[in-house]
DNA sequence: TATAATAACGACATGAGTGTCGTTTTAAAT
DNA sequence: ATTTAAAACGACACTCATGTCGTTATTATA
């Protein structure tokens, strides 16, 4: 008379099917990954995986819950710092960088792959709406304090130019995940967009951000 | 003793296979779209079909060919007009802007199901790589042909500058795949992108063109 | 009109992944 | 040490798309 085992010990499968699930993501991609790679990869066996999750969707959505709450909160973290905004900004986006390339070789693809074969199905578009207002907004409110403080004198009203930076940032992202980095020259795009958000948000020479 | 249909009518059968191709694609996207599919949806036999084509990746393939010239060959006829280069700019971009709405309903979504499948496998990445490279180019000799001129005055690298649109365009197009124009408000991004080439190309405001 | 080449057909064998479920193993509680 | 709830196993039946291939229908030519 006895729950056989502990919570933790449940986590720990659930992380240690989900790790194994991201190798096969990585590897085959969301679309032709399967429960049989999975089981395989995980070294457990069939009935056991379907005892946490019953589909890759379901792993797949598991994982990027958890990771888009990083991103979210990481992104809230940077805008919250102190400092000159401008500043915070070319970290920001510098910062992207790495994370650009650091998902490209696989990883991204997968979630492409999962965010479009979502995207077909009506009842998915609702939270990419929400992520993506999320992020507009963090975005915004970050350009919205820069203005408050004098540093910036924008051009171009702040929502459109969040909204142009986060289609810039996919963009890359996306070509990154088709081409790698160097083929698109990522680093040089990454520093002619800080360059041109300083023309178009008029920030004054005197703020160097150089890194 | 004789072929027995004319290459015309071959050429139909392919066209008609092909469309249908294309409707399933945009129906049930690239990955979940079966030889099955297409059968059905051609009105043809399982074997009939397979004379022409072996696999949906052939058709998707034959698809985007003929597409992607098209396209390059759109971007190089813009780029070949007379008259004001910041006019042909602005116009081109407006013209991509429509690009991106009409694709939008299940058809972008499919062709990027295809892209990303394919970027796994590296043997399809210099394709990828060839059609990038084109745009850029053609979009770099339409900027130089306005410094040229003096109606710019860039404030970064031209080529930069290109590949910042075409992540740009990219970006929009998936956003617009996944959440539709209005969600992304996508009218308000073009238009901003516009104004923000026209600041970092420093163009001089009696350049009139507003649509 | 007859014929020969082949376009088109569709049933079939095959292979791969899925979800289930009866059995075995494990570990907490007695 | 024994009990027992449930975690883990893995074989099995099922589904579905694939590619083939022997057969049938079609149409240019003789």
């Amino acid at each position: 008379m006895s729950p056989k085992v502990s919570d933790e010990h449940k986590e720990t499968r659930r992380k240690q099917i989900l790790e194994a699930a991201k190798r096969v993501f990585v590897k085959k991609g969301y679309e032709r990954a399967t429960m049989k790679d999975v089981v395989e990869e995980s070294g457990m066996s069939r009935g056991g995986v379907y005892l946490y999750f019953s589909s890759t969707e379901d792993m797949m959505t598991a994982l990027l819950e958890e990771e888009e709450r990083e991103n979210i909160e990481q992104l809230e973290t940077f805008a919250a710092s102190d400092g000159p905004v401008w500043d915070i900004i070319v970290q920001l986006i510098r910062d992207i960088e790495q994370n650009i390339v650091q998902m490209s070789s696989g990883y991204a693809a997968a979630i492409y792959e999962f965010y479009i074969s979502r995207s077909r199905y009506e009842k998915y578009v609702p939270s990419l709406q929400r992520h993506y207002g999320r992020t507009v907004d963090v975005f915004v409110k970050l350009l919205q304090r820069g203005t408050d403080r004098g540093e910036f004198r924008p051009v171009i009203p702040l929502e459109h130019i969040a909204r142009l930076m986060i289609s810039l940032v996919e963009g890359m992202t996306l070509h990154c995940a088709h081409m790698g980095p160097e083929r698109i020259d990522l680093h040089a795009q990454i520093e002619a967009c800080i360059a041109m958000l300083q023309v178009v948000l008029q920030v004054p020479p005197e703020s160097n951000a150089r890194g």
